[in-house]
DNA sequence: GATGAATGAGTTTTCATTCAT
DNA sequence: TATGAATGAAAACTCATTCAT
């Protein structure tokens, strides 16, 4: 078994479980049945372990819903592919949900560059320009824009999340990634 | 000079300024200009103080946009107005913002009821019953509506504090909120 | 009504039911009924306070123990006379045994001189030298007269307190003194 | 080196040098040569510390002294051992009977269950039972029997530790335990 | 690499005492 | 006299990190 991944799991499961607040090295290695020094040997410590843990996910985020993208195809299409892919993965892994909030909402929590906390957005980026420039997207600022579609997303998950909703039921991901298209499109 | 106003007061600041993570009673109590004994006379402890704070913004919240609403007015206007004075409440505080997202987003850290971190969406949900009833906002489930809602706006004052947009600039709300308007009416 | 005794009282109370551990000066102020600044008008501070009581019970005690001994009587009716009074005095207020335990065996607690610990032995000390001059007591070290005479009162009151046995039932007292006579008689 | 040990060994000469009021979780590190973090690597706090204390005290104290008990011997024999071991026990170590005193005698101190208070006296329940059935012991109440041999051995042990008498002289115990023995002896 | 006991600085909390009213 | 809010020093307790094994 590969102890780091399972370190990293484990924050994980406690961040979402108990939240930041209440995560301490012990629970750490007691959750992925390491030994608490056994953590210094693969992260120089706590900060730098969060961090890492962040930085893995905005990969796999990225990777994910940048891989659904396809410039052959209609931005309307690829917008619908990036929503449904972006929500799959959040699903897949809930706690990667909760992580990212918290990590993102707690200022300077270890000491993380503020613009970095825009990465993720990255996909949501690059589908904008595209559209704006073809035309199919409303002609408004940017920031509204952004707003309009990272929000609905974001509370969408926290939602399901919640079990106020239930994404999983069929055409739902259709209906709220068509709602969304209706507030940006022209 | 009101010494529990004032350590509340020191609590958003610093939460704001530097997390929940570095949050500690001596800081609390040395913004607050009082002895750390002082705010145990006035909460039980450290989660106490977090959950009073919690409460006090959220109901200040809930005063300052139901109060604009006014049953007579067309549900198109009460909306501006509601989304307007969100808006300003965040805007004029803008550590009330920060607090909230953190608390909110940081799972049983103060042995919380769940449920109640909707509390904050009660103006939402008033208006969007009265909206269908009146067939002036879409018929879509209630989910996807306060997605498109609650998170636009949301992300909109995350980014005005992060300098990605400035709503304060004439028209900039204006702007927003018939953006919002166009993604949940008919 | 008198303050001060209301303190006293208060300490007393206070230390039966929770023990000197858990005193503190908040507790005796309300169980008192009045300000916590108000005991330091009366008191120099807790170890003033604390010593004061001891000196007061001690006091009481002696009285009410010595004020029965008739030199015109023969040994053993004092001897009876005084252990029925001294078991009557801490039946009649058992709060004040509680505290006389805890205050001589808290070494140091109070700066106490050691020796005044043995001041409550009084009445003992006087009973025995009589009845050794009589020859009515047996001729064995004064410390094991003592040990038979005193240890078992100190044992029976707290049996009493622990509700283990009943000296108020009819005839109890007089077993009991009448079987330590037998102890210590020649 | 036993950290454990060490602790509990510290919090023993400590309650005897300074009172349990005195104690505190640093002097306790300090004496036992440890961190004070340590101390709450084998105990959940200072209570359970205490609790802990006290349950090897009697412990060690029953074993001592019910080792000494033969059925095949006498009562009168089994009675004086008894009284000896007892005796010997507390005198090897002083501490132990301080600790025990001022335990007793703090009421719900630390929450103990009160009829544990009186675990200590098995040795001599045994005793008066065994006795009382082969008619040598006198037949009075359980609680007189019991405040006629505990008492005193109480109150000769004090007085022993305050050096008003010294049980180590040739002889000593000898002469106290015949005079229990005659106290309580038919 | 792996362990987990040990550390001690830092944190939360308590409480005797003071003092402005 | 009497109050009780306020203090701050001292207490209990936590926890990231180290290091001998």
């Amino acid at each position: 078994m590969d102890k780091k991944q399972a370190i990293l799991k484990s924050v994980l499961k406690l961040v979402n479980r108990e939240g930041f607040y209440h995560l301490n090295m012990k629970k750490i290695a007691q959750e992925a049945g390491v030994a608490a020094g056994t953590i210094y040997l693969y992260f120089k410590g706590k900060e730098d372990l969060i961090n890492a843990l962040y930085g893995m996910i905005v990969n796999e985020f990225n990777q994910n819903v940048l891989e659904g993208y396809d410039d052959g195809k209609p931005v309307k299409a690829n917008f619908f592919n990036m929503i449904d892919l972006a929500i799959d993965f959040y699903l897949a892994e809930p706690d990667n949900f909760s992580f990212i909030e918290q990590y993102t909402y707690a200022p300077f929590l270890f000491k993380e560059n503020q613009d970095e906390n825009f990465t993720l957005l990255l996909p949501i980026y690059k589908m904008m320009r595209e559209g704006k420039k073809q035309g199919v997207i409303r002609n408004i600022p940017d920031a509204i824009l952004l707003a309009l579609i990272h929000g609905p997303m974001n509370t969408i998950i926290k939602l399901h999340l919640a079990h106020k909703t239930d994404l999983n039921k069929k055409g739902a991901k259709q209906k709220f990634h068509e709602a969304v298209w209706q507030a940006i499109s022209v």
